[in-house]
DNA sequence: TATTGTTATACTCTATAACTATA
DNA sequence: TATAGTTATAGAGTATAACAATA
């Protein structure tokens, strides 16, 4: 399979090609199976105060790869939603503690189950060996993805805390 | 490196979690580097007709993974700009003649020869294995995820013109 | 003065439904 | 009637800039 010499260039046309499919794939997986309707970036919110409660929305936001107005408005709408709840931190009165709400866990971990169990299945259609591929790709993609500068500088050995 | 036992669903929980920071990843690096302000859908719309002069609305639309009234506005928002023509097919009136206008084939050669770079330069931190399994894994992932309905029947031997 | 959030604007993307015009 | 596109509507994401509250 792989194996042949595939320039970063190659690789780079390949992945704007297939990560956007891979993504609109995703939605519409969640969309079909109306996921509560949540979306991606809401989704991906939620799974990550699962593991953080009290979490800030700087701390979400920096996770979750938006802006501070973008997770604004995002924390919001769950909260409109009593997914998720939001109290001013006593410690620091700048700051909110964000945690997910009981109907919101129940939400989430349905939704994930849902939603991985449906790109588990078209994973499925793999060969083992092609899985590996794919696992170990995943991996070295997060790891050249996050954090580092659109360019330059980037002292970038520095240590990516993996979340 | 790979080799082990990832469960399809081990690879999907990793993929729902890289997959959308890569993807936020790419519209980053093209906006800071004020790619004429193109968006993704935008950049693969002007991708395929490069090498799909006079293709159709939907043609477009099918390969992007849109519908037709995003697809509507995309070219709208293209053919503003001068960057794609759009006429009446002579042979069927109903249907539009999509080109890229010579504006817009100079933008889209360096919109992709300076995103490819942004997003090479990132690969080029990983192992030339590293890279080959990249590789591998998407050509794997666009076979799993292109098409296919959300699940069940699918008729869908139908074949995958490949772009 | 610096930090944390929020609000305001303005686009783009997406989806559904209703509509036009062709066929 | 069926198809190709468009328009209308509505919601979500993102970005920038301006702003409030707190530190």
């Amino acid at each position: 399979m792989a194996g042949l010499a595939h320039s970063p260039l190659e690789a780079a046309a390949l992945i704007m090609d297939v990560v956007p499919l891979v993504m609109r794939r995703m939605r519409k997986e969640m969309r079909s199976r109306r996921m509560s309707g949540l979306s991606l970036p809401q989704f991906r919110t939620l799974i990550f105060l699962r593991r953080h409660e009290g979490a800030s929305l700087s701390q979400v936001a920096a996770h979750v790869g938006v802006g501070l107005p973008s997770m604004s408005k995002i924390i919001e709408s769950l909260v409109r939603r009593d997914l998720v709840t939001r109290v001013t931190s006593a410690s620091d009165r700048r700051c909110v503690n964000l945690s997910l709400s009981n109907p919101g866990l129940a939400t989430v971990e349905e939704a994930r189950r849902e939603t991985e169990a449906r790109v588990a299945e078209l994973l499925a259609e793999l060969s083992h060996q092609q899985r590996a591929e794919v696992y170990g790709a995943m991996q070295a993609l997060q790891a050249a993805f996050d954090g580092a500068e659109p360019l330059s500088k980037t002292p970038r050995g520095a240590a990516h805390a993996n979340h």
